[in-house]
DNA sequence: GTCACATGATCAAGCGTTTTAGCAAACTTT
DNA sequence: AAAGTTTGCTAAAACGCTTGATCATGTGAC
């Protein structure tokens, strides 16, 4: 009899577990009825309010009700009347390009996640519209805030809806005050890069500088210039040189170097390392006998697989995501003036050996 | 006066487009107000209904009213009473670990956008408990249905709580009939790349196979085989070798390849050819006079700046994201009897020359 | 036996929309 | 001038949930 009404077809009340996908979702106020409550009770008991006071045959009941039927609460109604979204939305104009921006997402998610906040992710490829139609959802999804992020540290315009909503600013700044930003220390990252190759006993570093003018352009070469300086090293302008910051570039870039009599060379980044790997060995060049070499961003799929494994700095967007929330939510003060700067980590690899005594 | 009563704590009303960050966002019913209508005529305004008859100038008040307070729909109301949201979910297992993850977001987003839907994304790093958190999150976001995204072509299995939503798995597959999945079509890509080689007079060619097993090995295996045969050259068992997929093992297989007797060699990917061009240099071999050699993946890092330029065929992890979401929204129909099989397209750089007449 | 007070649960309003049914006024028809 | 038709708009319910106010009991104190 009951199951003829189950192979009828009106599913049975008391079997709803294996029919649900697709189903109407299951309410609130349907626990409530198969529990035999109102809908409060459920609600204390769903949120367990310790303020309530319900009693513990109670609360069982809803509980069973709410397995038995495979009850999930609706987010949306409950953002509609608690009035504030649990979302942080993340704008970014190039998830695709590079594995950078995935970094930034995985941090800012993670970091998110922790404070009960979903993503809401664009990805705009840099176009305008896209861009504003992007941040114009998230507005109309009321999230708490927004990222807005570069797949490599620049300057940029607030768009204007930015402005309606709290933001902060990953891998990238604006001129304008107030806005809250945070970036890369490229400055400690140039630091760092030379200070690897002056600990291995290095004199003559050179720089292959990137060509186009870039935050991280003038800021590794400025921290090039204070190691160098911290050892009581003279900057030797002739010793920069600058390239297309890329494979081309660094293999491009083999001849000049080779006539600058330098025991090592910091390259703009790893992909120029790349191609300095390719030159220098075709002068059947050693490395790190021959010459040390350090790189720049720690793009694993390069630096850890060239031959020597190339040593390198890191850049650390995963703590731009994660320090980008903190910021949106007010856990990190913004420093005043200018962006927060994230300490970029020196990963050591084959690349460098300390320089033989002349 | 006016500039008076601004500066002092209450913004007037006259001017709120400035004021506007972080206040509590304007709702239909101020609108209304302002524009001395209902709140249903708004509405009507709003999403412009065309079989709702409201006059041109009643329309402008409205819209009037709009533009001066700033008003943004609230999506979370909007979808509470029309029962189905616009949000698509997506559970990626590997979002950092490479720019392949990035590919099927962007592929995903840009589909999902066309149909006016937004992607709600979660990265779990394999972690099967905050998996099941971000699944969680998605049915209590009420979203329409779920992407589940490995990094790399695999078999899985369905965490429970998915079955709970629509879902597709993308570059991954479960035995489990009903479970709809899209995957790259690995023995096309392995016909390709083999074919590459083929039509540039090369008979002799080489295969580096993975050590590790996966739908990849095989499948590019099998379209070796099948690009072979179709030529009438019979397959050798002896021109395959197996080695671990990244640089290191492509550079390790140098030895044993050099012993075959081959002018043309395909890699399981572009790591291990990488490491093989290092091993073929090494030896004073030239790629590709002294041997033509295709990769897989396309990983753009790699392929695109190697020396020469590296051949090899992608993987179309954009269109697995898109025609996720289209498979999805029942826009392509699934095939029956196992995963959708997305084409992989070749990509022809210097790697590979015209094999000189014997 | 009355009063106060816990205890356990419910009522009902409200969050910001959409949408159907319906009302009043202004036009047409006859 | 009565009836019908259009036009322009509004009332109000509903979506699923939260929460402060309220109510009905039972318990102990006097």
């Amino acid at each position: 009899m009951d199951s003829q009404e189950n192979s009828s077809g009106t599913p049975s009340a008391a079997a709803p577990l294996q029919q649900s996908r697709r189903a109407q979702p299951v309410t609130l106020r349907q626990v409530a009825e198969a529990a035999g409550v109102s809908t409060a009770t459920v609600s204390l008991v769903v949120n367990n309010k310790k303020a309530a006071r319900i009693s513990d045959e109670t609360r069982k009941r809803v509980h069973d009700a709410i397995q038995d039927l495979g009850y999930r609460p609706n987010a949306m109604a409950q953002t509609l009347v608690s009035g504030s979204s649990r979302f942080i939305g993340l704008v970014a104009d190039a998830i695709a390009t590079t594995p950078f921006a995935g970094q930034i997402i995985h941090g800012a998610q993670d970091e998110a996640w922790k404070h009960g906040y979903a993503l809401l992710i664009a990805n705009t490829e840099g176009n305008r519209e896209l861009e504003r139609d992007a941040i114009a959802m998230m507005l109309e999804y009321k999230v708490r805030g927004i990222l807005y992020s570069t797949w490599f540290h620049r300057a940029t315009d607030v768009p204007d809806s930015l402005r309606e909503s709290d933001f902060v600013l990953v891998n990238c700044f604006a001129e304008e005050p107030g806005a809250r930003a945070v970036v890369p220390d490229e400055v400690q990252g140039g630091r760092s890069a030379t200070e690897i190759l002056l600990k291995h006993g290095h004199r003559r570093i050179a720089f292959i500088n990137a060509t186009i003018p870039a935050p991280a352009k003038d800021g590794r070469l400025q921290g090039y210039r204070e190691a160098l300086e911290a050892e009581g090293i003279p900057f030797d302008d002739g010793l920069v040189l600058e390239a297309y910051p890329d494979q081309e570039g660094g293999f491009g870039a083999t001849e000049v170097l080779l006539k600058l009599g330098v025991t090592a060379v910091y390259c703009y980044n790893d992909r120029m390392a790349m191609g300095l790997y390719d030159g220098l060995r075709e002068h059947g060049l050693s490395i790190p006998d021959d010459m040390a070499v350090v790189g720049f961003d720690n793009q694993e799929v390069i630096a850890a697989h060239l031959r020597p494994p190339l040593s390198t700095v890191s850049l650390p967007h995963y703590e731009l995501g994660a320090a980008g929330v903190r910021m949106l939510l007010g856990l990190d003060e913004a420093q005043d003036g200018g962006p927060d700067k994230i300490y970029c980590p020196t990963v050591e690899r084959d690349s460098v050996r300390a320089l033989a005594p002349a």
